[in-house]
This record gives structure tokens, C-alpha cells and sequence, in this order.
DNA sequence: GCGACAG
DNA sequence: ATCTTGTCGC
């Protein structure tokens, strides 16, 4: 039988993620929607591409996502939503906290760019399919993690040159990768999400990190989220 | 059993 | 994620 964490919400069921009520019902959407996930290299030309994340005041939480232009990194559009919490946070179960604002987020921008990077991991997950690669299923997009740190794994330190990277291994297998997009400034950590390779996803942190130790596109919907969290104009 | 554990 | 000002350093 199935132990009953605790009441996540009483959802009218019409979420793009269902809300799962039990932790052995999340894990099981986990390792349904792993079969689907693909990490071949990208094959396309690249125009537009977006950026999406999510802030919190309280029970409330705000996804923002950016559309830009690439290699051109303009802005071209972008997209704010709020609903109230309805999952906890759990290590390993991020998506199902995230993932419907940053769903709506996205299909806000009204394009269907060419690749998102959300802020998280992907591939480099304790069951593979951490909330990039949840979402890029669901979206049926390329998209890729870009995380502050490692959730699993080992790595080592990254030359402190722009560019540089180190491997981050869980056992034998290369699950993602620390990159420093910027000289001198920690490293950012890199794993597959959807539709793409590790490779391919870390050229694009690293094409779209120019100024700044954060890609571009998540940059601003990190500082669009806030904004919109604390009540501001953004 | 103990510690770790994206945002 | 979030609570929070100034401050040290390149």
C-alpha cells in the first residue's frame, strides 16, 4: 500500500502535471515519463530561444519565462504567471512543484522557441529525469538544466578560465557537467534535459552566459519571477 | 543507522 | 526558495 505523505492539494485535475498524492505516485510518473526522454544532439538551426524560472512570496508561486533571440540575445517577449503551491519541496521531486507554472510560463510566450533552459538538472538526476528533462517531455522541446549546484554526483574543479568544464560522474557514467561560464566566478552546473546533448547543451550555457555567470535567457526570468513575487513592476 | 538532498 | 545591509575586493 502506498503511505500517504501528507495532503499535497485537491487539484480539479486539469493540470498539465497531475498532482500526485502519494511519493510512490510521483516517482512512478518519474519513471513513466523517463522512457520518453531523449538526448540526441540538436538538430536545427537556432533562432529563438527562452528561459524560464520560478520565485515564491508565502503560498504563492511566480513563473516567468523569456523568449530572446540567438545569437542576437534581444529580448523579444516574455511571460508572467502565479498560481498557489500545491506540492511541497522534495529533493528529486522538483517538477512537481515547478512544473505548472513553468508550463504555463512558457506557452505564455505564444512562440515555440527552438530550445528552454530552466534552472535545475536534468539528466544529472537520481532517476535521470530531473525537472528539465520532466518538463521538456512535456513540452516535446529541447531544453537543458542549469543549476547552482550539484544534487548528485562528484566533480571536480573547473579551470578558472571562461569555458572551462569538468565532468560530473555519478559512478562511470558523465551525467553533467560544471561549467565556468565566467572567469574567476563558481561554476554552474550543466546536465541534458530533452532533445539535446550534453555537449550541445553546455556550448549553449556557455554561448548565451556572456556578461553574466547565468545564461541570459534564465537571468532575466530569475529577475522577472522576483520582481513579480515582491510585487514590483519587473 | 547516518548524512546528503536541484529550488 | 526565503529571511536581509553593509561591506570587502577585483
Amino acid at each position: 500500500m502506498g503511505e500517504i505523505v501528507s495532503g499535497w492539494g485537491c487539484s480539479g485535475g486539469r493540470e498539465e502535471i497531475p498532482v500526485p498524492a502519494t511519493l510512490e505516485e510521483a516517482v512512478a510518473v518519474q519513471e513513466e515519463l523517463r522512457q520518453w526522454v531523449r538526448l540526441d544532439p540538436l538538430g536545427r538551426n537556432v533562432r529563438y530561444i527562452a528561459g524560464a524560472d520560478a520565485a515564491y512570496d508565502r503560498d504563492t508561486v511566480f513563473g516567468a519565462a523569456v523568449l530572446m533571440d540567438f545569437p542576437g540575445l534581444r529580448r523579444i517577449g516574455s511571460a508572467v504567471v502565479k498560481e498557489p503551491v500545491r506540492f511541497p519541496y522534495l529533493p528529486g521531486l522538483l517538477a512537481f512543484r515547478e512544473g505548472p507554472v513553468l508550463l504555463r510560463a512558457v506557452a505564455g510566450l505564444g512562440t515555440r522557441p527552438d530550445f528552454v533552459i530552466f534552472n535545475g538538472h536534468g539528466f544529472a538526476h537520481p532517476r535521470r529525469i530531473g525537472l528539465a528533462s520532466h518538463l521538456g517531455v512535456l513540452l516535446d522541446l529541447p531544453v537543458f538544466g542549469v543549476a547552482d549546484r550539484p544534487m548528485i554526483g562528484v566533480v571536480g574543479a573547473p579551470g578558472p578560465e571562461r569555458g572551462s568544464t569538468s565532468s560530473l560522474r555519478d559512478g562511470d557514467e558523465v551525467i553533467g557537467m560544471a561549467v565556468r561560464t565566467k572567469e574567476g566566478v563558481r561554476p554552474v552546473y550543466v546536465s541534458a534535459g530533452h532533445r539535446i546533448d550534453l555537449a550541445t547543451s553546455v556550448k549553449f550555457a556557455l554561448s548565451t552566459a556572456c556578461s553574466y555567470r547565468i545564461p541570459e535567457p534564465l537571468r532575466q526570468a530569475h529577475l522577472l519571477s522576483r520582481a513579480a513575487s515582491r510585487g514590483q513592476s519587473g
